[in-house]
RNA sequence: GACCGAGUGGCGAAACAGGCAGACGCACGGGACUUAAAAUCCCGAGACUCGAAAGGGUCGUGCGGGUUCGAUUCCCGCCUCGGUCACCA
């Protein structure tokens, strides 16, 4: 009784493929090699609770990939490993104290166990996790390249994939030291930086130590950072959502802190413009541009005035910008002078409508240019400020708020003296930290303006605008749109255009102003304080007294991995004290060569840095001697096709791109960019949940079918206004959620309704999460179904890219279709597995072979687009034509086996050495399509009338369109209604169509 | 608010160099097999409507326009849902 059993089945295959290795990959291609081809899974987190359904999603994707891509004789790599630092393990250990390396391990064999059985042909002899000390031992190697490396923005260069660029990451040592710094002060102290990568450093006096470390791509800034508590870490700006930790929903406040920082910043430009060439979703690339957000403007240095004279409507300092005119003045200098606002904007154009100006409350200048009288509120304010996390900030969005400081600023392009505020709607982190406002043309200091009733001056007119606007009169309205000037001296009639280039050229001859370039994207604060992640190979110096001198030692590569220390205790400090900083002794204090005591640096690295570089390791993991093998990095490299969720967009692979660039730009990389193709699945949402609406007055005590009272029709319901549930839409009455079963409802028009009813009910999906209780365990759906059904119907649940809902009686529906392939293939009613006796040597017929090559044709196409959705339908396709025939042609069902196997692999294995074969297909040749098959003697088309299909015909394949209409002309449905109109228009398409336009 | 994506039967979807809307699957209905059920096999099916039936008709791809012999597909304007970013000067 050998019935479709995939229990029996997938692990008999499961543990061949790993007996016979079949899936590794040496680095040598094969004899015959069609190219190498390398697919990546966005490798995962190994959570404690195992495998979500979102990720097979992904890796069947993948799977079928490689797998048909083999069959087609490509070189194919495909690893899996572990994205495994993180702060799940490491709170586990708080709680615990269980190790978070033991727990991980834990972790990486219940993720391993549940990839391998769903059967993906990973190579797992290049299985690698980044809590590896083999793996972050280069991790730590590539920190120090970037610790060794400045940007040179002006370096022009051609790189080793022939393109020129501008711009280069190049050694510290080669930094240019400027004369003053380089008189400055005696040699230091330190002798020996033994940074192997800079070891002529050693020699270099402290303060041009110092100068390097401010131009390394990996330095140490004190600024406002995210400090979470609950979390004992500072949080990058994109793991905080909403003003809470991504991770938790802790709290989280801002402090200032000294921190490692990624210069990423140094490659915005590189990192949006490389975009264009890369196979990305488009979707994907905005996003990344909008993350970097370059602007375009101009920094424009506005001087504090000395004293305040009262405004009587004329300028009460010269206009600067008109003398410059006269007299050259020296050139923007590279630091606002003494005693001067330096601000950002995008609208140069705007300079004469600025009426107040705004610094953020963090503003070096503030302290000051604040006047006596206002001392204490301005204080009061910045203290406030300090204490607000960015929840409180955005909540105050609806709300600005500000503070006077009682001083002024001159505009230099009119000479008016304008009153200087500071608000925190202007951040200390973008631009300058200080703003002109321009009320009349923007929204943010429209609304300011209003709070605190600042005079407003238009300054650009509507070209739209039938009014003329009338000259310094109050707009009534925020325009922000380009225009013509107006209210602006010598500019007035410009478009927007040409006065910002005019203005911008007319600051920088006067000395006052430059153009300049601004990024949303903040340079990447790389430090957590945690254990569980990568330990930094640095030393800080300390003088004799044991406290820091500000001065820096990177280990040598040789000295790597740095290992984490032994600690029992993993609670964190409860400070912004790293948790490291409680390790033993031995760990965190040495003394040098030159016997300068050294203390190591306690921060650890945060989770990305691990998961930026991975796909390289997987070329080469076993190396002890570089990251990566030179050659091998030439060869598989870039990635050419790369999956996984669209929650990655901005940071992951903006940080991999970020430090694969500096790697190339160092030159241990010769690829420009890690990944070639992108794609990211969606989201698969829980199973459709059937929702009616009660009213809460009427439900009490009344079972949903018991009776229809107080049931609402969905028509009568609106969302409420808070979001949660729905109310009543005539009686705003909140009304109750019912659950119900597919048996409750049924279909009535175009409507699912309370059975028996015209209460029409609501049907949707929601994602999948632990309190709504709807999550699906692939253990279960294997325990039931076997692997091949959850891929399969993974896949043939719709688009690849798209979200869907889950629907177990779906995966039910892909399980028959194996089970019809099994019984395509095997005698049911034999007492052993032996092939169906319908299965014989027969010569198929020529319809037969059209739909075998239809089929090849198809599924092959559509593995190509990877639209596995589509093929699959092909396939049950080709399963109704020959499913149950008899007999059935061993030639016609043989290919289908190999169709078949990148989707559903150990089927397709049994099925193949059922079909007397020794060996594993998965190397057998990919099924190949003859046209000649294809072609079909006879087609049906329809016949139109005005556009409306009134018949169809049948007509040989190669019909002219002559022959068309008069076939058309002659169908006994047709004439009928051409007789007696007249024939204004015939098309006629060849092989497609026929439609007459008639009058009368 | 900005950007991106999506709206097609009861449900998941398919078809778009513009040419038979709804392939394939689920759920559903009918039949066969069975003592019975499950499993399996065969058949049916967008909605409305005319007809005893065979077979017709009308309407149908979120809504409103446009281009075209012909629009799910192209253009313009909206609506709804989802995702992402949200004071970036």
């Amino acid at each position: 009784m050998p019935r479709y059993n995939p229990s029996l089945l997938e692990p008999k295959w499961q543990q061949f493929w790993d007996e016979h290795q079949t899936f590794v990959t040496p680095n040598t291609p094969q004899a015959g090699a069609q190219g190498k081809l390398y697919v990546l899974d966005m490798f995962p987190y190994p959570s404690g609770s195992g495998l979500h359904v979102g990720h097979p999603e992904g890796y069947t994707a993948t799977d079928i990939v490689v797998r048909y891509n083999r069959m087609r004789g490509k070189h194919v790599l495909h690893p899996m490993g572990w994205d495994a630092f993180g702060l799940p393990a490491e709170e586990h250990a708080v709680k615990t104290g269980t190790h978070p390396a033991v727990t991980t391990k834990q972790n990486i064999d219940t993720f391993r166990r549940q990839l391998k059985m769903l059967g993906f042909s990973y190579d797992w002899s290049r299985e690698l996790s980044t809590t590896d000390p083999g793996y972050y031992r280069w991790t730590q190697w590539i920190f120090l390249q970037l610790y060794d490396t400045w940007y040179d923005p002006d370096y022009e260069w051609t790189g080793p994939d022939g393109k020129q660029r501008k711009g280069k990451g190049r050694p510290i040592s080669e930094l240019p030291i400027p004369e003053e710094v380089k008189g400055q002060g005696p040699r230091g102290k330190g002798q020996g930086n033994e940074g192997a990568l800079s070891p002529q450093s050693s020699a270099l006096s402290d303060a041009v130590r110092k100068y390097q470390d401010q131009h390394r791509l990996a330095y140490i800034s004190e600024a406002p950072v995210n400090w979470c508590p609950g979390l004992g870490t500072v949080l990058a700006n994109e793991e905080v959502i909403d003003g809470k930790s991504e991770r938790g929903s802790h709290p989280v406040v801002r402090m200032p802190l000294k921190q490692w920082m990624l210069r990423i910043t140094a490659y915005a430009d590189r990192l949006a413009n490389e975009l264009e060439d890369l196979g990305w979703p488009d979707s994907i690339k905005a996003l990344q541009r909008n993350w970097i957000g370059r602007s375009v403007g101009a920094e424009v240095d506005f001087k504090i005035a000395s004293v305040r004279r009262e405004p009587d409507g004329s300028p009460v300092s010269p206009a600067l910008l008109q003398q410059g005119a006269h007299a050259p003045r020296s050139p923007f200098p590279k630091e606002p002078a003494p005693g001067t606002i330096r601000v950002y904007t995008t609208r140069p154009d705007t300079l004469f409508g600025v009426t107040y100006m705004v610094l953020a409350p963090e503003h070096p200048l503030v302290d000051s240019i604040t006047t006596p009288e206002q001392r204490a509120a301005v204080d009061e304010y910045r203290r406030k400020a300090s204490l607000k996390s960015d929840l409180d900030r955005t909540d105050l969005a609806k709300d600005k708020s500000g503070v006077f400081t009682g001083g002024y600023a001159i505009n230099p392009v009119n000479g008016e003296q304008v009153p200087v505020w500071i608000a925190d709607y202007v951040l200390i982190s973008y631009g300058t930290g200080a703003i002109m406002a321009v009320p009349a043309h923007d929204e943010r200091d429209w609304a300011f303006a209003q709070q605190y009733n600042i005079p407003i001056r238009a300054v650009v007119a509507n070209p739209a605008d039938p009014q003329p606007p009338i000259l310094n009169s109050q707009p009534s309205e925020v325009f922000t749109e380009l225009g013509v000037a107006i209210n602006s001296g010598k500019y007035n009639g410009l478009p927007t255009a040409e006065f910002k280039a005019r203005i911008t050229a007319d600051l920088a001859a006067a000395g006052l102003g430059k153009e300049a370039v601004n990024y949303r994207l903040r340079d990447w604060l790389f430090s957590r304080q945690r254990y569980w992640g990568e330990p930094f190979p640095i030393w800080h110096e300390l003088d004799e007294a044991g406290n820091p001198t500000g001065l820096m030692r990177a280990d040598t590569a040789a000295e790597l991995p740095v290992l984490h220390p032994h600690m029992e205790d993993f609670k964190p400090t409860g400070t912004p004290e790293p948790m490291l900083a409680k390790a033993p002794d031995t760990w965190l204090y040495k003394t040098a060569a030159d016997s300068v005591k050294l203390k190591r640096e306690t921060n650890s690295m945060p989770q990305w840095a691990g998961s930026c570089w991975y796909y390289l390791r997987f070329c080469d993991n076993q190396n002890s001697e570089r990251f990566i093998d030179p050659a091998l990095e030439k060869y598989w490299l870039p990635v050419d096709l790369y999956v996984g969720g669209a929650e990655h967009a901005v940071l992951h692979l903006l940080y991999s791109r970020f430090w694969h660039k500096v790697l190339f730009d160092r030159g241990h990389v010769t690829s420009p960019e890690p990944f070639g193709k992108l794609v990211n699945q969606g989201m698969i949402l829980g199973e459709a949940e059937l929702t009616a609406y009660q009213s809460a007055e009427k439900a009490k005590g009344l079972h949903p079918l018991g009776t229809t009272s107080g049931f609402v029709t969905l028509k009568d319901t609106i969302e409420s206004p808070d979001g949660e549930g729905r109310i009543h839409k005539d009686t705003k009455e909140p009304l109750t959620l019912v659950k119900l079963t597919a048996e409750q409802v049924e279909k009535q028009g175009g409507n699912l309704v309370l059975k028996g009813t015209d209460i029409v009910v609501e049907s949707r999906s929601f994602k999948m999460s632990k309190s709504r209780g709807n999550v699906i365990n692939p253990d279960d759906v294997v325990k039931e179904y076997g692997a091949d059904s959850l891929r399969l119907y993974e896949m043939f649940m719709g688009p690849l890219e798209q979200v869907k809902p889950w629907s177990m009686s779906g995966v039910e529906g892909v399980y028959r279709f194996l089970a019809r392939t099994w019984r395509m293939f095997v005698d049911e009613r034999a007492d052993d597995v032996t092939l169906h006796p319908a299965i014989q040597e027969i010569t198929p017929t020529d319809d037969q072979l059209r739909v075998l090559h239809k089929t090849i044709k198809a599924v092959t196409e559509d593995i190509e687009k990877l639209s596995f959705n589509t093929a699959i339908s092909r396939m049950m396709e080709f399963i109704n034509e020959f499913g149950t025939l008899e007999p059935r042609p061993r030639a016609v069902l043989a290919p289908f086996a190999l169709l078949l196997s990148p989707f559903a692999p150990h089927l397709a294995e049994e099925l193949w050495s059922i079909l007397g074969h020794q060996e594993s297909l998965a190397y057998a040749a990919w099924p190949t399509w003859d046209e000649k098959y294809l072609i079909e003697s006879e087609i049906e088309i329809p016949v139109q009338i005005n556009g409306k299909l009134r018949a169809k015909i049948l007509v040989p394949a190669g019909a002219d369109a002559a022959t068309l209409q008069s076939l058309a002309e002659a169908n006994a449905t047709i004439q009928p209604q051409l007789a007696g109109k007249q024939i204004v228009k015939v098309v006629a398409v060849p092989g497609r169509m026929v439609n007459f336009v008639v009058k009368g």
